[in-house]
DNA sequence: TTGTATGCGTTATCAG
DNA sequence: CTGATAACGCATACAA
């Protein structure tokens, strides 16, 4: 741990450190000899800056933050991806955040904001109904992306990029409505979800009312506690209960693509069959979803799309300071082998 | 960014910067009361101490980093979720770092250790054969999780926690061997790979080998160097050229999971079935190797022991001062639906 | 138990 | 173009 700093460089190159610092930040007033040596030294003792120092005395450093609440979601895999490739296109330094579920995301930025001084801030995943206000305490641009909330909040106070989940829950319902669904399922979140999973829950009821179909309570398998909701192995317990609860359901809309496929598998294991026996459709257009047997019925989220207006609507704050603002993708139903007509 | 400083804390409460600093970071000698009255005004005010100007000051921060190379391998999602467990267990912070493919992961770590000064390194994913050299610079704690290296590397001088590839892709052919395959092809990474895409190719030729089977160099489908090889694309593809390519083939066993699945949704898309036409197994034992349909035979990697496993020896590194140590894990041959006799 | 003063490694200001 | 030197915010040795 016995790094050499700056001052060391400076006494092997025999000059200032203030020459050296020129030297690291290519500033223009710097011979261009000596600049050439300096950075041979550093280079031969592969000197490193300190940057808690750095940042110490920088105002800013050139970092984006991602925030991430749900690592283990694969459709945050691919965004991921991306927002790496922008940020660094923009030569800006990422540096991943896991948020725990039981942390406040906007908590923990505040603690890193200190530390790193971040140009930006992207929010991935989470729930922020309740944090409205605290977000005001955010000095610095900041996207959330996929991230819906069942509250009203102040449209000029943050930016996001999604899709409506409930227009595209919505739309996935009515589709299987059209293709002669009568009663229809539906693989829910917990209960107390109040985000995305919510929105999909009151698109759903509000299709079949549309199709003048009466929700019933008992059609809706919410997620127990004990488990991660999004996830393959409770879409394939709710779809256990599904079949032995004795409603004579045709169609299953999984609150997720993951679920969906748990809930296929279920079918599977209960020796019947996919759609023959119960249609069932998903929602994110993973991946999976295509390469599934079948392809699961879903509805996609253009992800690249969003991923890229993500990092292009932070960039552009960070910039132009852009206003804030709220852009909304639409979904894309994919229609897979899942679903059937009845 | 007119954020308040420990001096104005101290202003505020009457007192030294001193006392606020023993306040927080809880130092023994320091009155109760006086504490608890900086504490309340700490938090009154929402002061966030800057961690720059500690970790400038401090030898070493409660930090552990995860530097993953392939963040969007699914594989790695499971272990990094139990990283951040683990860690937050002990009370330290989680900070991930993914690197980019071209980047050489022990350069980034150099500079991460600098700023961060963490407490110990992970390692996920990439290729540590040519970093041999780079790795002793290392002066923390590290482990490498889940890499392998087809070098030999000297033993006391790093810790790693992997499955025996070669072994566990050897068993995996010699099973395929044993239901009666003679013409077993392989999906694999690319002709350059140098690490675990090489050790379970070379698992697969010897398997051959020992069953009495000539190894035709027309039965290794290698991933095109324009896709990322470890996906369900890179699987689809290699497939196609499987069915195209005139070698009556019965079984084909994939680098991964993900590769394996992407094949049998290739066989399906022309017609065919698996394991009736095709034999197709995979490596990992990724959840959704289980649950797709028909489920993939796999080898499973006990992610979560080997995930429990690394910290664990992290953590008894940076405590104990532990020797330096590889643990090698075994994998378990899940035999699912897509394989058969012949 | 508390306060004061010093330095951590950089960058920026200001004379030279 | 270059070199001292003063911050940056905090922890800590030392003095009280």
């Amino acid at each position: 741990m016995d790094s050499i700093t700056i001052k060391d460089v400076a006494k092997i190159c025999g000059v200032g450190v203030s020459t050296v610092s020129r030297a690291i930040n290519n500033h223009p007033d710097i011979n261009e000899e000596t600049k050439n040596m300096v950075l041979q030294v550093i280079r031969e003792h592969n000197y490193i800056p300190n940057n808690s120092a750095r940042n110490l005395k920088r105002s800013v450093s050139r970092t984006i933050v991602v925030f991430i609440k749900g690592i283990d979601n694969p459709f945050f895999s691919a965004m991921i991806k991306i927002f790496g490739e922008e940020i660094q296109n923009h030569r800006y330094s990422f540096l991943l955040h896991r948020v725990d579920s039981g942390e406040n995301e906007v908590d923990v930025a505040m603690e890193v904001i200190k530390e790193k001084k971040p140009k930006g801030i992207i929010f991935l995943g989470g729930y922020f109904s309740h944090s409205q206000k605290k977000l005001g305490q955010l000095d610095i641009p900041f996207v959330l992306s996929t991230i819906a909330s069942t509250e009203q909040m102040d449209r000029n106070r943050f930016s996001s990029i999604s899709v409506d989940d409930m227009a595209e829950s919505y739309k996935m319902v009515s589709y299987l409505c059209g293709q002669g669904h009568k009663k229809i399922g539906f693989l829910a979140a917990t209960p107390d979800d109040e985000s995305i999973g919510k929105l999909r829950l009151m698109g759903y009821r509000k299709a079949l009312l549309d199709h003048n179909i009466t929700p019933d309570p008992r059609w809706i398998f919410y997620s127990d506690e004990d488990i991660e909701c999004y996830t393959m192995g409770n879409g394939y317990r709710q779809m256990q209960k599904v079949m032995t609860s004795g409603q004579d359901l045709t169609a299953l809309f999984a609150v997720s693509d993951s679920v969906a496929i748990g809930a296929c598998k279920a079918v599977f294991d209960a020796g019947k069959s996919v759609p023959q026996d119960y249609s069932i459709a998903g929602f994110d257009g993973l991946d999976i979803a295509r390469y599934y047997n079948p392809a699961i019925t879903t509805i996609r989220q253009p992800v690249e799309e969003m991923a890229l207006a993500t990092t292009k609507l932070l960039f552009d704050m960070i910039r132009n300071k852009a206003q804030n603002q709220q852009k909304v993708f639409k979904g894309e139903l994919v229609v897979g082998q899942s679903t059937r007509t009845v």
